[in-house]
DNA sequence: GTCTATAGGTGGATAGAC
DNA sequence: GTCTATCCACCTATAGAC
């Protein structure tokens, strides 16, 4: 009854190319490399996901799903604004931790050769993103728990953009400490007061 | 008696290459896509790069040396440290305004399949940035013209974190004023008091 | 659902004529 | 320095048997 994408293969399938996205790129896997890591053929892979299109555009949406649901269990805490930061900040660092880069991170590089409907994933994720720490970063100021200047819009997006960077920058140098200290020091910023 | 790599048709070879590395990424680019725009054939590419790994190197090497020549040209004027940073920002907003990525920048998304020479050169850049931007914060905070904590090595890195990050993300979504909002709240935030 | 086999295309790279 | 021709590996994708 369910669709062929939710699938235990398919997930398996999915979950290879995940990890193979976050830290070869889009460009930079096939097929056969799930085949041969799921040991099964390509011919397989294409029953569960006709195209390599429809597979980047399923991934980037579980991805931006399963990162929601990290969102809304860090809300869930009711910890003050800081700390649900900090826990933000968490869920970029578990990723690095895994020599990972962010999935849509590394899609924004591939961004000009993606088929449109990945496109319009990844740039949903970053929306997702930013809305809900907009809405942390205007409660935390109001609270005067959290210190910043300007549109929190335009705060979140700049700190999306600094944790984006930052991780990409990390993985050159197989050091996520650089990651922690560009995180931290933002955090800092953000709570002095 | 000059290198191959130095010839007119090697620079001409170069620019393309820059180009596509910069829109599409090291592994989103062939030599193929280089001699149709130069009206020339793959196999004519090859005498003046034998590989793609050292046409990669090449690339990357000249990039660094006009980077850092942007960079003593900043310090020749001789500006006040903020409107100096002002000035490197800028280096960044042009390539964003030709539609591109840092080069470096993009080549650490592909930095798991890149060859080491590449690497190296990919670091050096960013090592090139740090070292350049933390003298300047150093010697800006000693001045009392710019305000951050902590060491200007770390401050130095997580600015560039930060402005790479905000270029990748502009870029999805083709608006260059995403990263001059970004950066522009990092000025202000080194400018205050 | 998975397999073998294969199509049709493109990748980087080389040999050898001019 | 540039060309034609070619090699071989790899790519995404499909047909059809099981």
């Amino acid at each position: 009854m369910a669709a062929q994408g939710s699938s235990n293969t398919a997930q398996r399938i999915l979950d290879i190319a995940e990890r193979l996205v976050q830290t070869q790129g889009f460009n930079g896997f096939s097929y056969a490399d799930i085949a041969a890591e799921l040991n099964t053929t390509k011919a397989s892979l294409h029953y569960h996901f006709p195209t390599k299109a429809v597979l980047g555009t399923e991934l980037v949406a579980r991805y931006s799903r399963n990162f929601q649901t990290a969102l809304e269990a860090i809300e869930k805490k009711e910890s003050d604004p800081l700390q649900r930061l900090r826990d933000y900040v968490a869920l970029y660092a578990r990723v690095l931790e895994k020599d990972r880069m962010c999935l849509c991170g590394m899609l924004a590089s591939d961004y000009s050769t993606l088929p449109k409907p990945m496109r319009e994933e990844v740039r949903r994720f970053f929306d997702g993103n930013e809305a809900w720490l907009a809405r942390l970063l205007e409660e935390g100021r109001k609270a005067h728990k959290l210190r910043f200047n300007g549109a929190a819009g335009e705060e979140a997006r700049a700190l999306i953009g600094a944790f984006e960077g930052a991780m990409l920058i990390a993985r050159s140098y197989d050091d996520p400490s650089r990651f922690e200290s560009a995180a931290n020091r933002v955090l800092a910023r953000l709570g002095e007061g």
